[in-house]
DNA sequence: CTGAACCTTCCAGCGCGGGGGAGGGTCAAG
DNA sequence: CTTGACCCTCCCCCGCGCTGGAAGGTTCAG
C-alpha cells in the first residue's frame, strides 16, 4: 500500500509517517520503481503499536526503545513492564503535583474575592499572587 | 543594582532577565553610562510577582497580561481572579486526564506480569500495548 | 492534452521558556 | 599592565511531535 493509504488506514498523515521513518520508528520500507514507498500489512500493526504507546503517554523515544529491542530478536515484554512502571510513577507524581498546585491556586483565588480591588496595592504587585 | 545582582537576588539568571525584558515582562530599565542595566529595588518585587505567577502555572503571556493591565493604572484583581478560575478548570481537566491515563497504564502493566514473555508474540507487536 | 491527485525531497517553523557561545566593552584589584 | 569578573548585543540552538510549503516527478481520468 502507498503512504496515503497507510495514513488513512491508521488515522494519521503521510507527513507523520515520513517523520516516523526519519525518527526510526518505522523501518525504511521497500520502494516501488517510481520511488514511492510501498508498505506491507505489518506496517499497520506497527503503527497501531505506536499509537497505543502514545496513548499510554510514552514518548516516541521510549517506543523506539521497545521497537529496537524487539528488532534485535528479543522479547521486549519485561522492558515494557519496567517502562510502564516508571510511567505509572511519573503519572502519580504529576497528579500529586497538580493536586498541590490546585490547592495553591484555589487558595489564591478565594483570597481574591471577585470584586475586591482593595486587595491590589499601589506597588507593582497584586496580593493575589 | 546590576543584572547579575538582581539575578542572584531573585534566584534566576542574567540571561533570563534579558529574555523577560525582551518579552515585555520587565520594563526596559535605566542604563548606566557604560550601558549596563541599572535596576531599582522594585525590580525584585516584580520578579517575585512573576515567580509566583509561574509557580501557579501561569504562562508568561498571562502574567504579562496582568502586568499590562496594572501598568495602565487599573487594578488587575478581577482579571487575576478570572485567570485563576480558568487555571483551576485547566488543572482539574489535567488531573482527570491523568487519572484516566493512570488506570489505562496500570491495566496494561498488570496484564503483562513481570516475567511473562509469552505475552510477546512473534509479530511486530507486544500485547502489553 | 490537461488537470487533479498522488508521490518525492528538503527546508522552515510552531509554542514554550529559556540556554550557549561568539565577539566585544568596562572596571577594579594585584 | 594584566588578569578576571562582569556586562553588552547578536544569533542560533534545545526538546517534543509534528505541520506547512516549495519545487518537482508520476499516474490516471476525462
Amino acid at each position: 500500500m502507498r503512504i496515503g493509504e497507510l495514513a488513512e488506514a491508521t488515522g494519521t498523515t503521510a507527513k507523520t509517517l515520513r517523520f516516523y521513518e526519519e525518527a526510526g520508528l518505522l523501518p525504511p520500507t521497500h520502494r516501488a520503481s517510481n520511488g514511492y514507498r510501498d508498505y506491507g500489512p505489518d506496517a499497520v500493526t506497527r503503527l497501531d503499536f505506536i499509537r497505543r504507546g502514545r496513548a499510554a503517554g510514552l514518548t516516541l523515544a521510549q517506543i523506539r526503545e521497545v521497537i529496537d529491542i524487539r528488532d534485535t530478536g528479543q522479547t521486549p515484554c519485561s522492558h515494557v513492564h519496567a517502562l510502564l512502571t516508571i510511567r505509572l510513577t511519573d503519572i502519580d507524581r504529576q497528579i500529586a503535583d497538580l493536586q498541590g498546585l490546585r490547592a495553591t491556586v484555589a487558595r489564591l483565588r478565594d483570597e481574591a474575592g471577585q470584586a475586591n480591588p482593595a486587595a491590589c496595592d499601589a506597588e507593582d504587585v497584586c496580593r493575589y499572587l
